[in-house]
DNA sequence: TGTTAGCACTCACCCATAAAGAGTGCTAAC
DNA sequence: GTTAGCACTCTTTATGGGTGAGTGCTAACA
């Protein structure tokens, strides 16, 4: 069955005040706020039927409605208004997310507390998954008599470095031959490719000469690599989840807290989502202890590859249209200022 | 006025039965729970004295007592029993935090897990202030053709690094005379000396010959550094506090997450928080915000010297003989850790 | 003089009940 | 097809009584 012009109507109107209030909407207060020259009976009626097709729900007999996750995804798809933002708050959103861009990782922590603060809902960050980042160099540094610094530097400069304990002493020729032969023998290699390969062979047959010292690296060489491939979760704005009528219930709360805590299980949710611009409401999401959220994504790129991403978690009922606009708005600043790597400096 | 024997075993059985059933306690359960041979009446007469003293106090007429701040004072410095952990317990702690020492932050953080999960509260775990360690090499490294990565290497191993982009081409020469340069110049002087020296102009006067390209490194490398003083802090358990009966009040759970999300806030009262195993409570924090918590933080050393800090947040109420007993014991166990470094690797 | 029993009193908490208010669903009329 | 009217439902808020745990005071007792 088709939705007439009228049910549209009246459905994003109850959306509309839903996402604002929090209340359920009765026709009455429909009828009265938005001049739509029908009477509440005759809403009542629509409503109804908007209630049989699965867009609406009633807490109880005698309440108002509240939109479904069909009906929010009806909304996100077909009924929602670009929210343009105000230019001063773009100007604050550019300046402050280009002021610092050394570090990649500082500029998007810096842009999740940011993104909380504008939409006042709880936002995330995740920095990029490098297993396409290829090597560049191994460097070993001598620290004291039995302590070594292994340093290894991507192709994008990322640096992934341990502290290294030896049981006997070692001489500054050995660690030099070593990054050396490291160095040569996976520069250029992707780091997921390197840690497919067995490493401790490949050290035994390669570096006969320093046999039983290199094996000794093997181990740290790997989990070094690895944690290259960390990617990192930045959570901001827990709180404001406080002010929002949804979480009032102390065990909504709980819930909501819990989940986003889990931050190994959450990163993986993130990693494995889509690319692009993505809103899953509610019961869109696979994931059971999220039924009662929305999620809301952007990615970033850098150099136009690397991909991490951003967003915001909250109740089914929220701004969609605003925070879609902010978070396109920040996530394209983002990728514009590590694209303009190499090419220009500042400005 | 001095505490009869008596009062203070009427004050003990009071705390010690409030912090585990959180209920205000009467006298006349008092009477029968712990058989001290006196009747309710005669309890509360103490009880009563006791409230004049400022040790207990009243909710409402009608109900038992709680211990104040004071109280729980009293109780922490004299009438607290030393906490036996199970050697299970023990067994697991220390197999835990030295499965996997290479790193100080991996360690620590998981011992922050790890309490949290021990103690069913809020935990906390900062890294040292590197202020004095002092600095080993400078090393500048080329990614691409307007990209170097600059990296310092701290006597204790830290690494710190960063992506400079810059405006023209370098050689790598120049890099390397850099490097050499800044190494020699700043070598097993302090980070926290180093900071405070007018580096620019160093920089000018010490490399003309590469004059504009010193220039240009020049706030990174400070940046850098400061970077290598970064605490960083850890926080576990969040969710755990919902499981306490004092926060299921909506906005004290929300007062509570609030004050520890402010990350940097916080970190400077655990950095500036004397160091042993110090147990605030209540009105005793400095802080306003803090005056319905208790905060019991223990710290570790690293080779003796470098001190982080690790611990609990709670409300007033909670099992601090328990609780200091496996804190001490955790951070003993990280101090040990890292003491043997150089001398043994594993056992 | 310290201890105890007794008793009136105070609250918080629970429960039932009542009234108000918002909203629905249905019916009949327009 | 639309609307007015009305009975009905259900939440919310207020009210009041009953219960139980606990106090504070007084008077009697050892």
């Amino acid at each position: 069955m088709e939705l007439s012009e009228r049910k549209l109507q009246i459905l994003h109107a109850i959306v509309a005040d839903f996402i604002y209030s929090a209340e359920p909407v009765g026709s009455r207060t429909l009828s009265r706020k938005y001049d739509m020259g029908i009477s509440p009976a005759t809403i009542r009626n629509e409503m109804s039927d908007l209630e049989d097709m699965g867009y609406l729900s009633h807490p109880h007999t005698s309440a108002g409605r509240i939109p479904s996750d069909k009906a929010y995804r009806l909304y996100v798809d077909q009924m929602m208004k670009d929210y343009q933002i105000p230019e001063a708050e773009k100007t604050i959103i550019a300046e402050k997310l280009t002021q610092n861009v050394r570090e990649l990782e500082r500029t998007v922590h810096y842009a999740a507390t940011l993104l909380s603060e504008i939409t006042n809902l709880a936002s995330f960050a995740i920095t990029p998954n490098r297993t396409e980042n290829t090597l560049k160099y191994v460097n070993l540094l001598p620290v004291d008599e039995r302590t070594v610094v292994l340093m290894i530097v991507g192709q994008d400069g990322k640096v992934s470095s341990a502290n290294i304990r030896l049981e006997h002493d070692y001489t500054t020729e050995n660690l030099e031959l070593m990054s050396r032969v490291l160095t040569h023998n996976y520069k250029g290699k992707t780091i997921n490719n390197i840690l497919t390969l067995d490493i401790v062979k490949a050290f035994e047959n390669d570096m006969y000469a320093i046999h039983d010292f290199a094996q000794r690296i093997a181990p740290d060489f790997l989990d070094t690599l690895e944690r290259m491939l960390t990617v990192d979760l930045y959570m901001e704005g827990l709180s404001n989840i406080f002010s929002i009528p949804e979480y009032n219930d102390i065990d909504k709360a709980r819930c909501f807290i819990e989940m986003v805590q889990k931050k190994q299980q959450f990163t993986e949710v993130l990693v494995n989502r889509e690319n692009g611009l993505i809103i899953t409401i509610g019961s869109e999401n696979a994931e059971a202890y999220m039924k009662d959220c929305s999620l809301i994504t952007a990615d970033y790129r850098i150099d136009g590859r690397l991909v991490g991403k951003i967003g915001v978690i909250g109740p089914t009922r929220m701004k969609y249209g605003e925070i879609t606009s902010v978070l396109k708005y920040m996530s394209d600043n983002i990728s514009q200022t590590f694209q303009l790597k190499g090419e220009k400096k500042d400005e």
